[in-house]
DNA sequence: CCCTTCACCTGACAAATTGTCAATACGCAT
DNA sequence: ATGCGTATTGACAATTTGTCAGGTGAAGGG
């Protein structure tokens, strides 16, 4: 249905449409019109997600949300698990703002583990339902996804940088491999924290639990 | 297109047809014909599943494989997912049967997280890409998906009663939450098997380097 | 100011898929 | 062999996906 060459022309599409003739913002070299329609498709699809989930949203309600023609959605995504990603990198983005704000103020491993959960917590707070929308497990999705690095994968990156900090600076004494270390982190957290949420769990002892256990994990016995 | 009813219905036809007639095997109230159209469903399934994964693999490809009319396979699963979660379900009872083998050997917390992690192998080995295309988090296929428990979920409540032994038993101090670690612990092996085999990571680096991070998770600082 | 031109958009359409159901086949008890 | 209910079948309607020929609008030239 859509081979690389396809996939390819829309990305190209989106990088430069060579400026020609009534291409607008030279800067960009995206017109302001597509880039408009993009916005609302996005946030549309953001929408949509949340509320009803991955497979209940349907290209078309994206569409029709966005308050553009169907054809349209097509023209900016290759299809419904491309414009998942999109959003799915967007949450990503958003949520590093917030980690990046509360990393600040740890002093030391253990704080920062804490604050990354509250971080979490605080995101979620100010955007319910989307962590839990947009942090899935992609090879679900679909079987080949090689290419765009999913956002659990992509967090596990930060984690892994966290870790290698961490042991530079002695703060942790763990000779794992960080980016094995990065992987169970997130693993562990998704999962702690899923359950959290689904069996209501305090906030803080949570936190406080899911701190205690990957500070043991990080520090060789 | 199904409301309660009709799930219904179908669940109570897996159960028993009353016995009134034509029904064959008395003692569990199934007839041959229709557990054999079952089994048949099942195993196609699992290949296809395994094989293409699980948005890839339609139900008519099932009913094909299996040698059915295409509207057999509706008689046994109300959807796609339902059969899914019955070949999750499968696998995870095929994967406990290796880990009890498995558990038996170890001595002490150390070896049974060892023991498990091999067990993992073992039954990879056995059943290549099984365990991937089962121990999946469901919560991307349905919304709602309250009723049934996930591989995951299942395998986390295991975790959590050898958690509660081990505490029993003084091998472990933490004092962490024991549903709560048993979460924990189920997403950072999946998360970290997963990378391991991703990355090609020497078996028995990965287990001892996962079994050390858990291993210290466990223990109190 | 109008015209040209190209990027962008549109919605009808063909293809593919899902779940249903009336008709049919099957197997067991008699 | 016959009757009867269970189990199966495959055509069908409904839904959804992705495509494309034609239309629209904005920037630049005359």
């Amino acid at each position: 249905m859509s081979d690389t060459t396809t996939k390819e022309a829309v990305k190209d599409a989106d990088r430069a449409p060579a400026a020609k003739a009534g291409s607008g913002d030279a800067a960009n070299g995206l017109s302001r019109r597509r880039l408009e329609s993009r916005r609302k498709l996005i946030a549309a699809a953001r929408q949509l997600f949340v509320e009803r989930g991955y497979h209940a949203t349907r290209p078309q309600d994206i569409s029709k949300l966005a308050g553009v023609g169907h054809g349209t959605f097509y023209l900016h995504f290759t299809d419904k698990l491309d414009c998942f990603l999109t959003f799915a990198d967007e949450v990503c983005d958003e949520l590093e703002v917030v980690l990046q704000d509360h990393l600040g103020r740890a002093r030391n491993v253990e704080e920062s583990v804490k604050e990354t959960l509250y971080a979490i917590y605080e995101y979620s707070d100010a955007n319910p339902g989307v962590l839990a929308a947009a942090m899935t497990n992609t090879a679900m999705l679909s079987v080949e996804e090689t290419k765009r690095r999913s956002p659990m994968e992509r967090w596990a990156g930060q984690w892994t940088e966290m870790v290698l900090q961490w042991r530079a600076e002695k703060d942790i004494t763990s000779d794992v491999d960080p980016l094995l270390s990065g992987h169970l982190i997130v693993g562990a957290i998704s999962q702690g924290m899923a359950y959290g949420y689904l069996y209501q769990v305090d906030r803080d002892k949570l936190i406080n639990d899911i701190a205690q256990a990957l500070f043991g994990a990080l520090t060789r016995q």
